[in-house]
DNA sequence: TGCATTTCTTCACATTTGTGAAGTGCTCGG
DNA sequence: CCGAGCACTTCACAAATGTGAAGAAATGCA
């Protein structure tokens, strides 16, 4: 297991130093899983249980409408955390689900213990504040890009900034997440052939 | 001046309380200012220096792109904080300029200060993760109503939610927050009227 | 007040994207 | 190995939105 704890902190060094003493304390309350493919966590309804770190494998995030269609609205390239923050933060009841598109490894961590371990360490609170920072600088430009963009020029973009993730996921999840019916994104990848 | 400041406490306690000494710390670092109409602070290809908040008025975030063309990327509906934010706390060169489409009052605090208070005052840091998370929120909703809306259904939503944004903001600027061709938008416009 | 500028609307037409049905190919479990 | 279901493509057509020019309306300034 410690092969989750490498990633984990590779990941987290990208934005803030992590002295031994957190990652013990990380050790300690981030227990890891494994997952098989199609699983849902998290499910629309209920309160997350916990705060989720994808050390492999690709997941979405999405929610089902009045319609009953389902909106992909995350998609992840790589590791990263993977949670319904606001939900999961403030004990809220969540609408959306976490699916497993593929055999995912996480690590995960419990409401309670996140409250443990912000007095136990030092870094936790640093950090929190730089991801939230670099998640909304990621939501702001893929509103500007949805605003500016073509369907094609997203998807161009898509496919020269995240490789992996036209490669793992179904293109009707990738389709939802920018926002094209499935049979238009079919075309425009005929055209960009 | 002192009006300022009710907007302000009132504005920052939806999300925590503040005690006496952080008021004072505030009313130290904050500084009042007037300006007029199609004022530009923070002009792109220069470090952001304040981080504003709008007492009154009106503004816009917006950026020029390879074709000359101005995008506007944000627009305020009421008092709020408005402010490049990664540039300036990271003193980054920001890209955009922010543009008083109304006369404004704001408060406004140094980069510098922002240190200074953050380490006289018990509110800030707690409040900063507070509003970062909100802020989050909100640029992930505009990301999905990107997505999932038609032009009129976005433009729609915006009269539902922000009438002041319609009643006080030029239409071209509103249309191109929107993601929508001024001329489609006068035309959605008289399907709505 | 009156002129100049900007903003907004309107129109005809072009382009992009959506829609639903049908067909093809793949995958996975039995 | 087979068949059912799913994912993806393809197509013809519909609908939505973009484009550029021209005019109307509003605004600001002298």
């Amino acid at each position: 297991m410690n092969r989750y704890f490498e990633v984990f902190f590779d990941y987290v060094r990208l934005l803030v130093d992590i002295p031994e003493i957190d990652q013990d304390i990380c050790r300690t309350y981030f227990k890891p899983l494994q997952l098989k493919k199609d699983s849902i966590i998290s499910p629309a309804g209920k309160i997350p249980e916990f705060h989720n770190f994808i050390v492999s494998g690709y997941m979405r995030n999405y929610y089902v409408d009045e319609k009953g269609q389902e909106i992909t609205t995350d998609i992840n390239d790589g590791p990263r955390f993977f949670t319904s923050y606001d939900a999961f933060m403030y004990r809220k009841i969540s609408k959306e689900n976490l699916h497993c598109i593929t055999d995912c490894e996480l690590l995960q961590i419990s409401r309670d213990a996140v409250d443990i371990t912000a007095k136990l360490g030092i870094t936790q609170q640093e950090y929190t504040l730089q991801i939230l920072q670099q998640q909304l600088e990621k939501n702001k430009q893929r509103a500007v890009d949805l605003t500016t963009l073509s369907a094609e020029q997203r998807y161009a973009k898509l496919i020269k900034n995240s490789p992996a993730i036209i490669k793992n996921i179904p293109l009707k999840y990738i389709a939802s997440y920018l926002g094209i019916n499935p049979g238009s994104l079919s075309r425009i990848r005929k055209t960009l052939a």
